[in-house]
DNA sequence: ACCTGAACACCGTTCAAGT
DNA sequence: ACCTGAACACCGTTCAAGT
């Protein structure tokens, strides 16, 4: 639709996620994205809707930096490469995960990499409602253990705003395995958690569609 | 610190979730919330130190509603209880969903069911390590699960702004599987996925820890 | 000590107008 | 047809002032 500017939707996109990058989310309005590019914000409307458009715009550029895994070797090997893929693409685009949380893949870019994870259920023999099944709990693997990942979830300096903490005497006295074991859980090595909870789910997936 | 209002923390916190649930989390402003209690915006500030304080402390009001599960029976029936009760407390409040992504439970209230949680897992033998491992692949799964509940991620209407989707046609014939697959992901059972797979989760890491 | 009003620097979006 | 400026109805938060 457009002409004067030379805008187009991806381009308009693009620059949001620069700035979404740099910046963080609440930085991503329709005014400091229209300056970014040097137009009103009006001119923004008719490439992207609204703001919720730019932001589904934006998610879709980074599922398709996700990139579809060779189809070679057992669908446990590949899964596995796709998942740590995902991972991968979250890590670079931490401000995204808000984003990847309520859009999800729906361009023809974005769609390649979700075919070749069904591809690879599908071919090793596995039922399309089954394959359904794994990609939805794969999918909620994913975002889950981003988030737990990504926002600092354990970790111990992050207290928002609000009141101090409740004394950590009282706490431990009330709540002893929480003393005991609620401190190990930031020393956790997040690459290491994030294999170990999918191996056991692919492994146990799998078994259940073991040909014969 | 106040007086002649007699507004409280938690008086706050609760009108702020009335509003959270009623109308979503962008009408959880600091003004809309004063007006619901007759107050100045300004005054609620020495109350939740800023708005991201005051949607930390909705959230501890959120993990106080699950109740801790009796703790009789195996850890493995305990945990399940446990975690349909976190789903059911999230489907409660669905617009808590972003909440509960960024902030942990931190009360004396909230923490008393992650007590239960923990205690449940030593009890059964567990090393305190693992436990801390097992905590926080469930707090995974929970937000992920939940996540992809509550958005209604594979829900085919949602296309929020932004261009119309690709054309059916083009993505069937360039992506087979995802034109076989993708319908059926929308018909699956929620309760039932969630704990399909909850119980993959929960017999993969307890018979790693089976004692003997 | 506790509360408030005015002000500052922002938002998304509508609408009428410009080219 | 495409782009824009002004305006509307909001934000969170600072600060000086009131009681």
């Amino acid at each position: 639709m457009p002409k004067r500017t030379g805008l187009t939707t991806p381009a308009v996109a693009r620059a949001a996620l620069a700035l979404l990058d740099a910046e963080g989310l609440e930085s991503v309005t329709m005014r400091r994205v229209a300056a970014e590019l040097d137009v009103s914000p009006m001119t923004l409307y008719p490439y992207v809707g609204d703001r919720e458009g730019l932001l589904d715009e934006v998610t879709q550029l980074v599922y398709a930096e996700m990139a579809a895994p060779a189809d070679e070797g057992g669908p446990r090997e590949t899964l596995r490469t796709l998942m740590r893929e995902v991972r991968r693409v979250l890590l670079a685009h931490p401000n995204a995960l808000p984003l990847v949380a309520r859009h999800r893949p729906r361009t023809v870019e974005a769609l390649a990499f979700v075919e070749a994870g069904y591809r690879t259920l599908r071919r090793s023999g596995v039922p399309a409602l089954e394959v359904a099944r794994c990609y939805r709990a794969l999918a909620a693997y994913s975002i889950g253990t981003a988030t737990v990942e990504i926002t600092g979830y354990f970790d111990a300096a992050r207290s928002p705003g609000g009141r101090p903490p409740p004394d950590p005497g009282e706490v431990a006295a009330r709540f002893p395995h929480v003393a005991e074991v609620a401190p190990l859980v930031p020393g956790l090595d997040d690459a290491d958690e994030f294999d170990y909870g999918l191996d056991l789910t692919l492994d146990a997936f799998l078994a259940r569609h073991r040909p014969g």
